[in-house]
RNA sequence: GGCGCGUUCGUCUAAUGGUUAGGACGUCAGGUUCUCAUCCUGGUAAUACGGGUUCGAUUCCCGUACGCGCUACCA
């Protein structure tokens, strides 16, 4: 018998930017989908339209998209930048929905599994008061329930406001089966009636959600698990229409450092301006995906191909994680230090001087400082000096440890000489004119240390920099001579 | 308060009814080196606590503690 075919979902509300948590559980739901060919859909959750944000669709589409994360069905966003929807199971917008989830409620109160309620918001509050008061369990205290159905019938005809309310078993127990944590098992008299039509006729998430999973085919209900005490009511309401029940998978949370849900609050979440910063979506999935799940190898880097491939629900934690930056800083170094050069320099170049005209010049930059960042913005501060006209030498020693000065005089007006009988073709490979100098150096009975770092400094006034070969063949033999002139006059000064 | 979920190095995690409890990030030390970075070597560091079951438990069970989530006409 063939398998059915795995359909997955992320559905996220239109209320604000994609954060790093959505994108990981983007992702596994993604993976789950595209390791057995099935399909990911993209929907979009706006039935609470008090907290839409206009954009929020499109930001969240763009920094998908961005990451390399697509789905093959539902709502995406096209080259000029419009939302569009592809297949055949939508419209994929909830709001858009509106009638098939009042028609679903409609079914639902034929069958007696809802109800009509015309309960105020002030009885509501006033009752959850009281129950808050007299230390009672709070929840809907189920007045409306008991209504005549025809009577009901009649005041909702008659235009009194009304909502729709689950009508759930008040006895016995419910078990949810979940892919990750197992068998769990919730009281039926702790679960309220929960609001599935509200008064502006607009389903909640519980109906609009389960029926829009059941159209949809949804075989993988994959979401965080704070939905986990939720899960029951949409249980109730696959079950009270017959429908065979998705596999739920409840994923851990991303949590902040003092664990508790993650939150703009504490540090930046938004996945957009991670990539903004300069991150690279390989690490960014790399690095989310193995973040509360791992193929149980002694193994750190996987292309989204190969996390694809080995992708398993029943081996995702348990428990919260916690979103560690010195980690992506890890991976993010590692992913740039792959790239091919042309690649990086692409990355790295807007964040070098965009006065400095001789692109060759940048490039050679750029190339120094590879495996010097996590980031492509930290170029900047990194390479500055290189970019001045002229150096300041007044914060960092030209002098060896304790040597005079003028030994370093002299250390550089020799290195001067060396730099200036050289051809430029030597200049090319840093290694042999490394050897060459240092030749040199062993030639005259200097120390390596008394020579290069007066040199090194003259060329940079940093007491951190690349070797002074490195620096040399970066800035050509004319710059070189010039830095090395300035640092000789700011001895002899 | 009620209900639910969780708990292995600082962090992300692996493993097993019997292991020197493994890896990665970080950190520390050493080596390479003119400095930095890279690279190499090594070190540090964990089964929350208390009971049980068992020859043996970190692993299974119960309890406690702590953390988190839910308890909306938000998702």
């Amino acid at each position: 018998m063939a398998q059915k075919r795995v359909r997955t979902r992320f559905a996220p509300s239109p209320t604000g930017q994609l954060h790093i948590g959505g994108v990981r559980t983007t992702l596994y739901a993604e993976m789950l989908a595209k390791q057995s060919g099935g399909d990911f859909l993209l929907r979009i959750e706006d039935t609470d339209q008090s907290r839409f944000v206009p954009g929020a669709t499109e930001s969240l589409c763009r920094t998908l998209k961005r990451l390399g994360i697509e789905p093959n069905e539902g709502v995406w966003i096209d080259d000029n930048d419009q939302i569009i929807q592809k297949g055949d199971s939508g419209p994929y917008i909830q709001s858009q929905r509106k009638e098939k989830h009042q028609a679903y409620a409609k079914q639902l109160i034929d069958m007696d599994k809802a109800y009509y309620c015309f309960c105020t918001e002030e009885r509501l509050t006033q009752m959850r008061q009281q129950q808050e008061l007299t230390h009672q369990p709070t929840g809907y205290d189920g007045l409306c329930r008991k209504l005549d159905p025809a009577e009901a019938k009649r005041r909702v005809e008659a235009g009194e406001p009304h909502v729709i309310r689950l009508k759930l078993p008040k006895e016995g127990n419910v078990t949810v089966d979940d892919a990750i944590r197992g068998k769990v098992t919730f009281d039926w008299k702790l679960i309220d009636d929960q609001v599935i039509i509200k008064h502006d006729g607009m389903a909640t998430y519980h109906l609009a959600s389960m029926a829009d999973d059941h159209d949809m085919q949804i075989t993988h209900v994959t979401r965080a698990e704070e939905w986990l005490p939720s899960t029951p009511k949409h249980i109730f309401i696959y079950q009270a229409f017959g429908w065979e029940l998705p596999v739920f998978a409840h994923l851990p949370q991303l949590v902040n450092a003092d664990r508790s849900k993650l939150s703009k609050r504490q540090g930046d979440v938004s996945a957009e301006s991670y990539l903004d910063k300069g991150y690279l979506p390989e690490a960014l999935i790399n690095f989310l995906a193995l973040l509360g799940w791992n193929p149980k190898a002694d193994q750190e880097i996987y292309t989204h191909d190969e996390l694809i491939k080995l992708f398993d629900l029943s081996k995702i934690n348990k428990s919260g994680a916690f979103f560690n930056q010195e980690k992506l800083d890890w991976f993010n170094n590692h992913y740039l230090r792959q790239k091919p050069a042309d690649e990086y320099f692409t990355l790295v170049q807007p964040y070098l001087p965009s006065d400095e005209k001789d692109l060759d010049f940048k490039r050679r930059i750029a190339l120094l400082f590879w495996e010097r960042l996590n980031l492509p913005s930290e170029i900047t501060g990194l390479s500055s000096f290189m970019f001045q006209a002229s150096l300041d030498y007044s914060n960092v020693p030209l002098t060896w440890k304790d040597h005079p000065k003028e030994e370093a005089v002299e250390r550089l007006k020799a290195a001067k000489s060396w730099i200036e009988q050289l051809d430029d073709s030597k200049l090319a490979d840093v290694k042999n004119f490394e050897e060459q100098i240092k030749e040199s150096i062993k030639n005259k009975g200097w120390g390596n240390g008394d020579t290069l770092w007066p040199l090194r400094v003259a060329l940079s006034a940093q007491d951190k920099s690349p070797s002074p070969f490195e620096l040399i063949v970066a800035y050509g033999k004319e710059r070189s001579i010039k830095r090395i002139d300035e640092a000789l006059a700011y001895l002899l000064k």
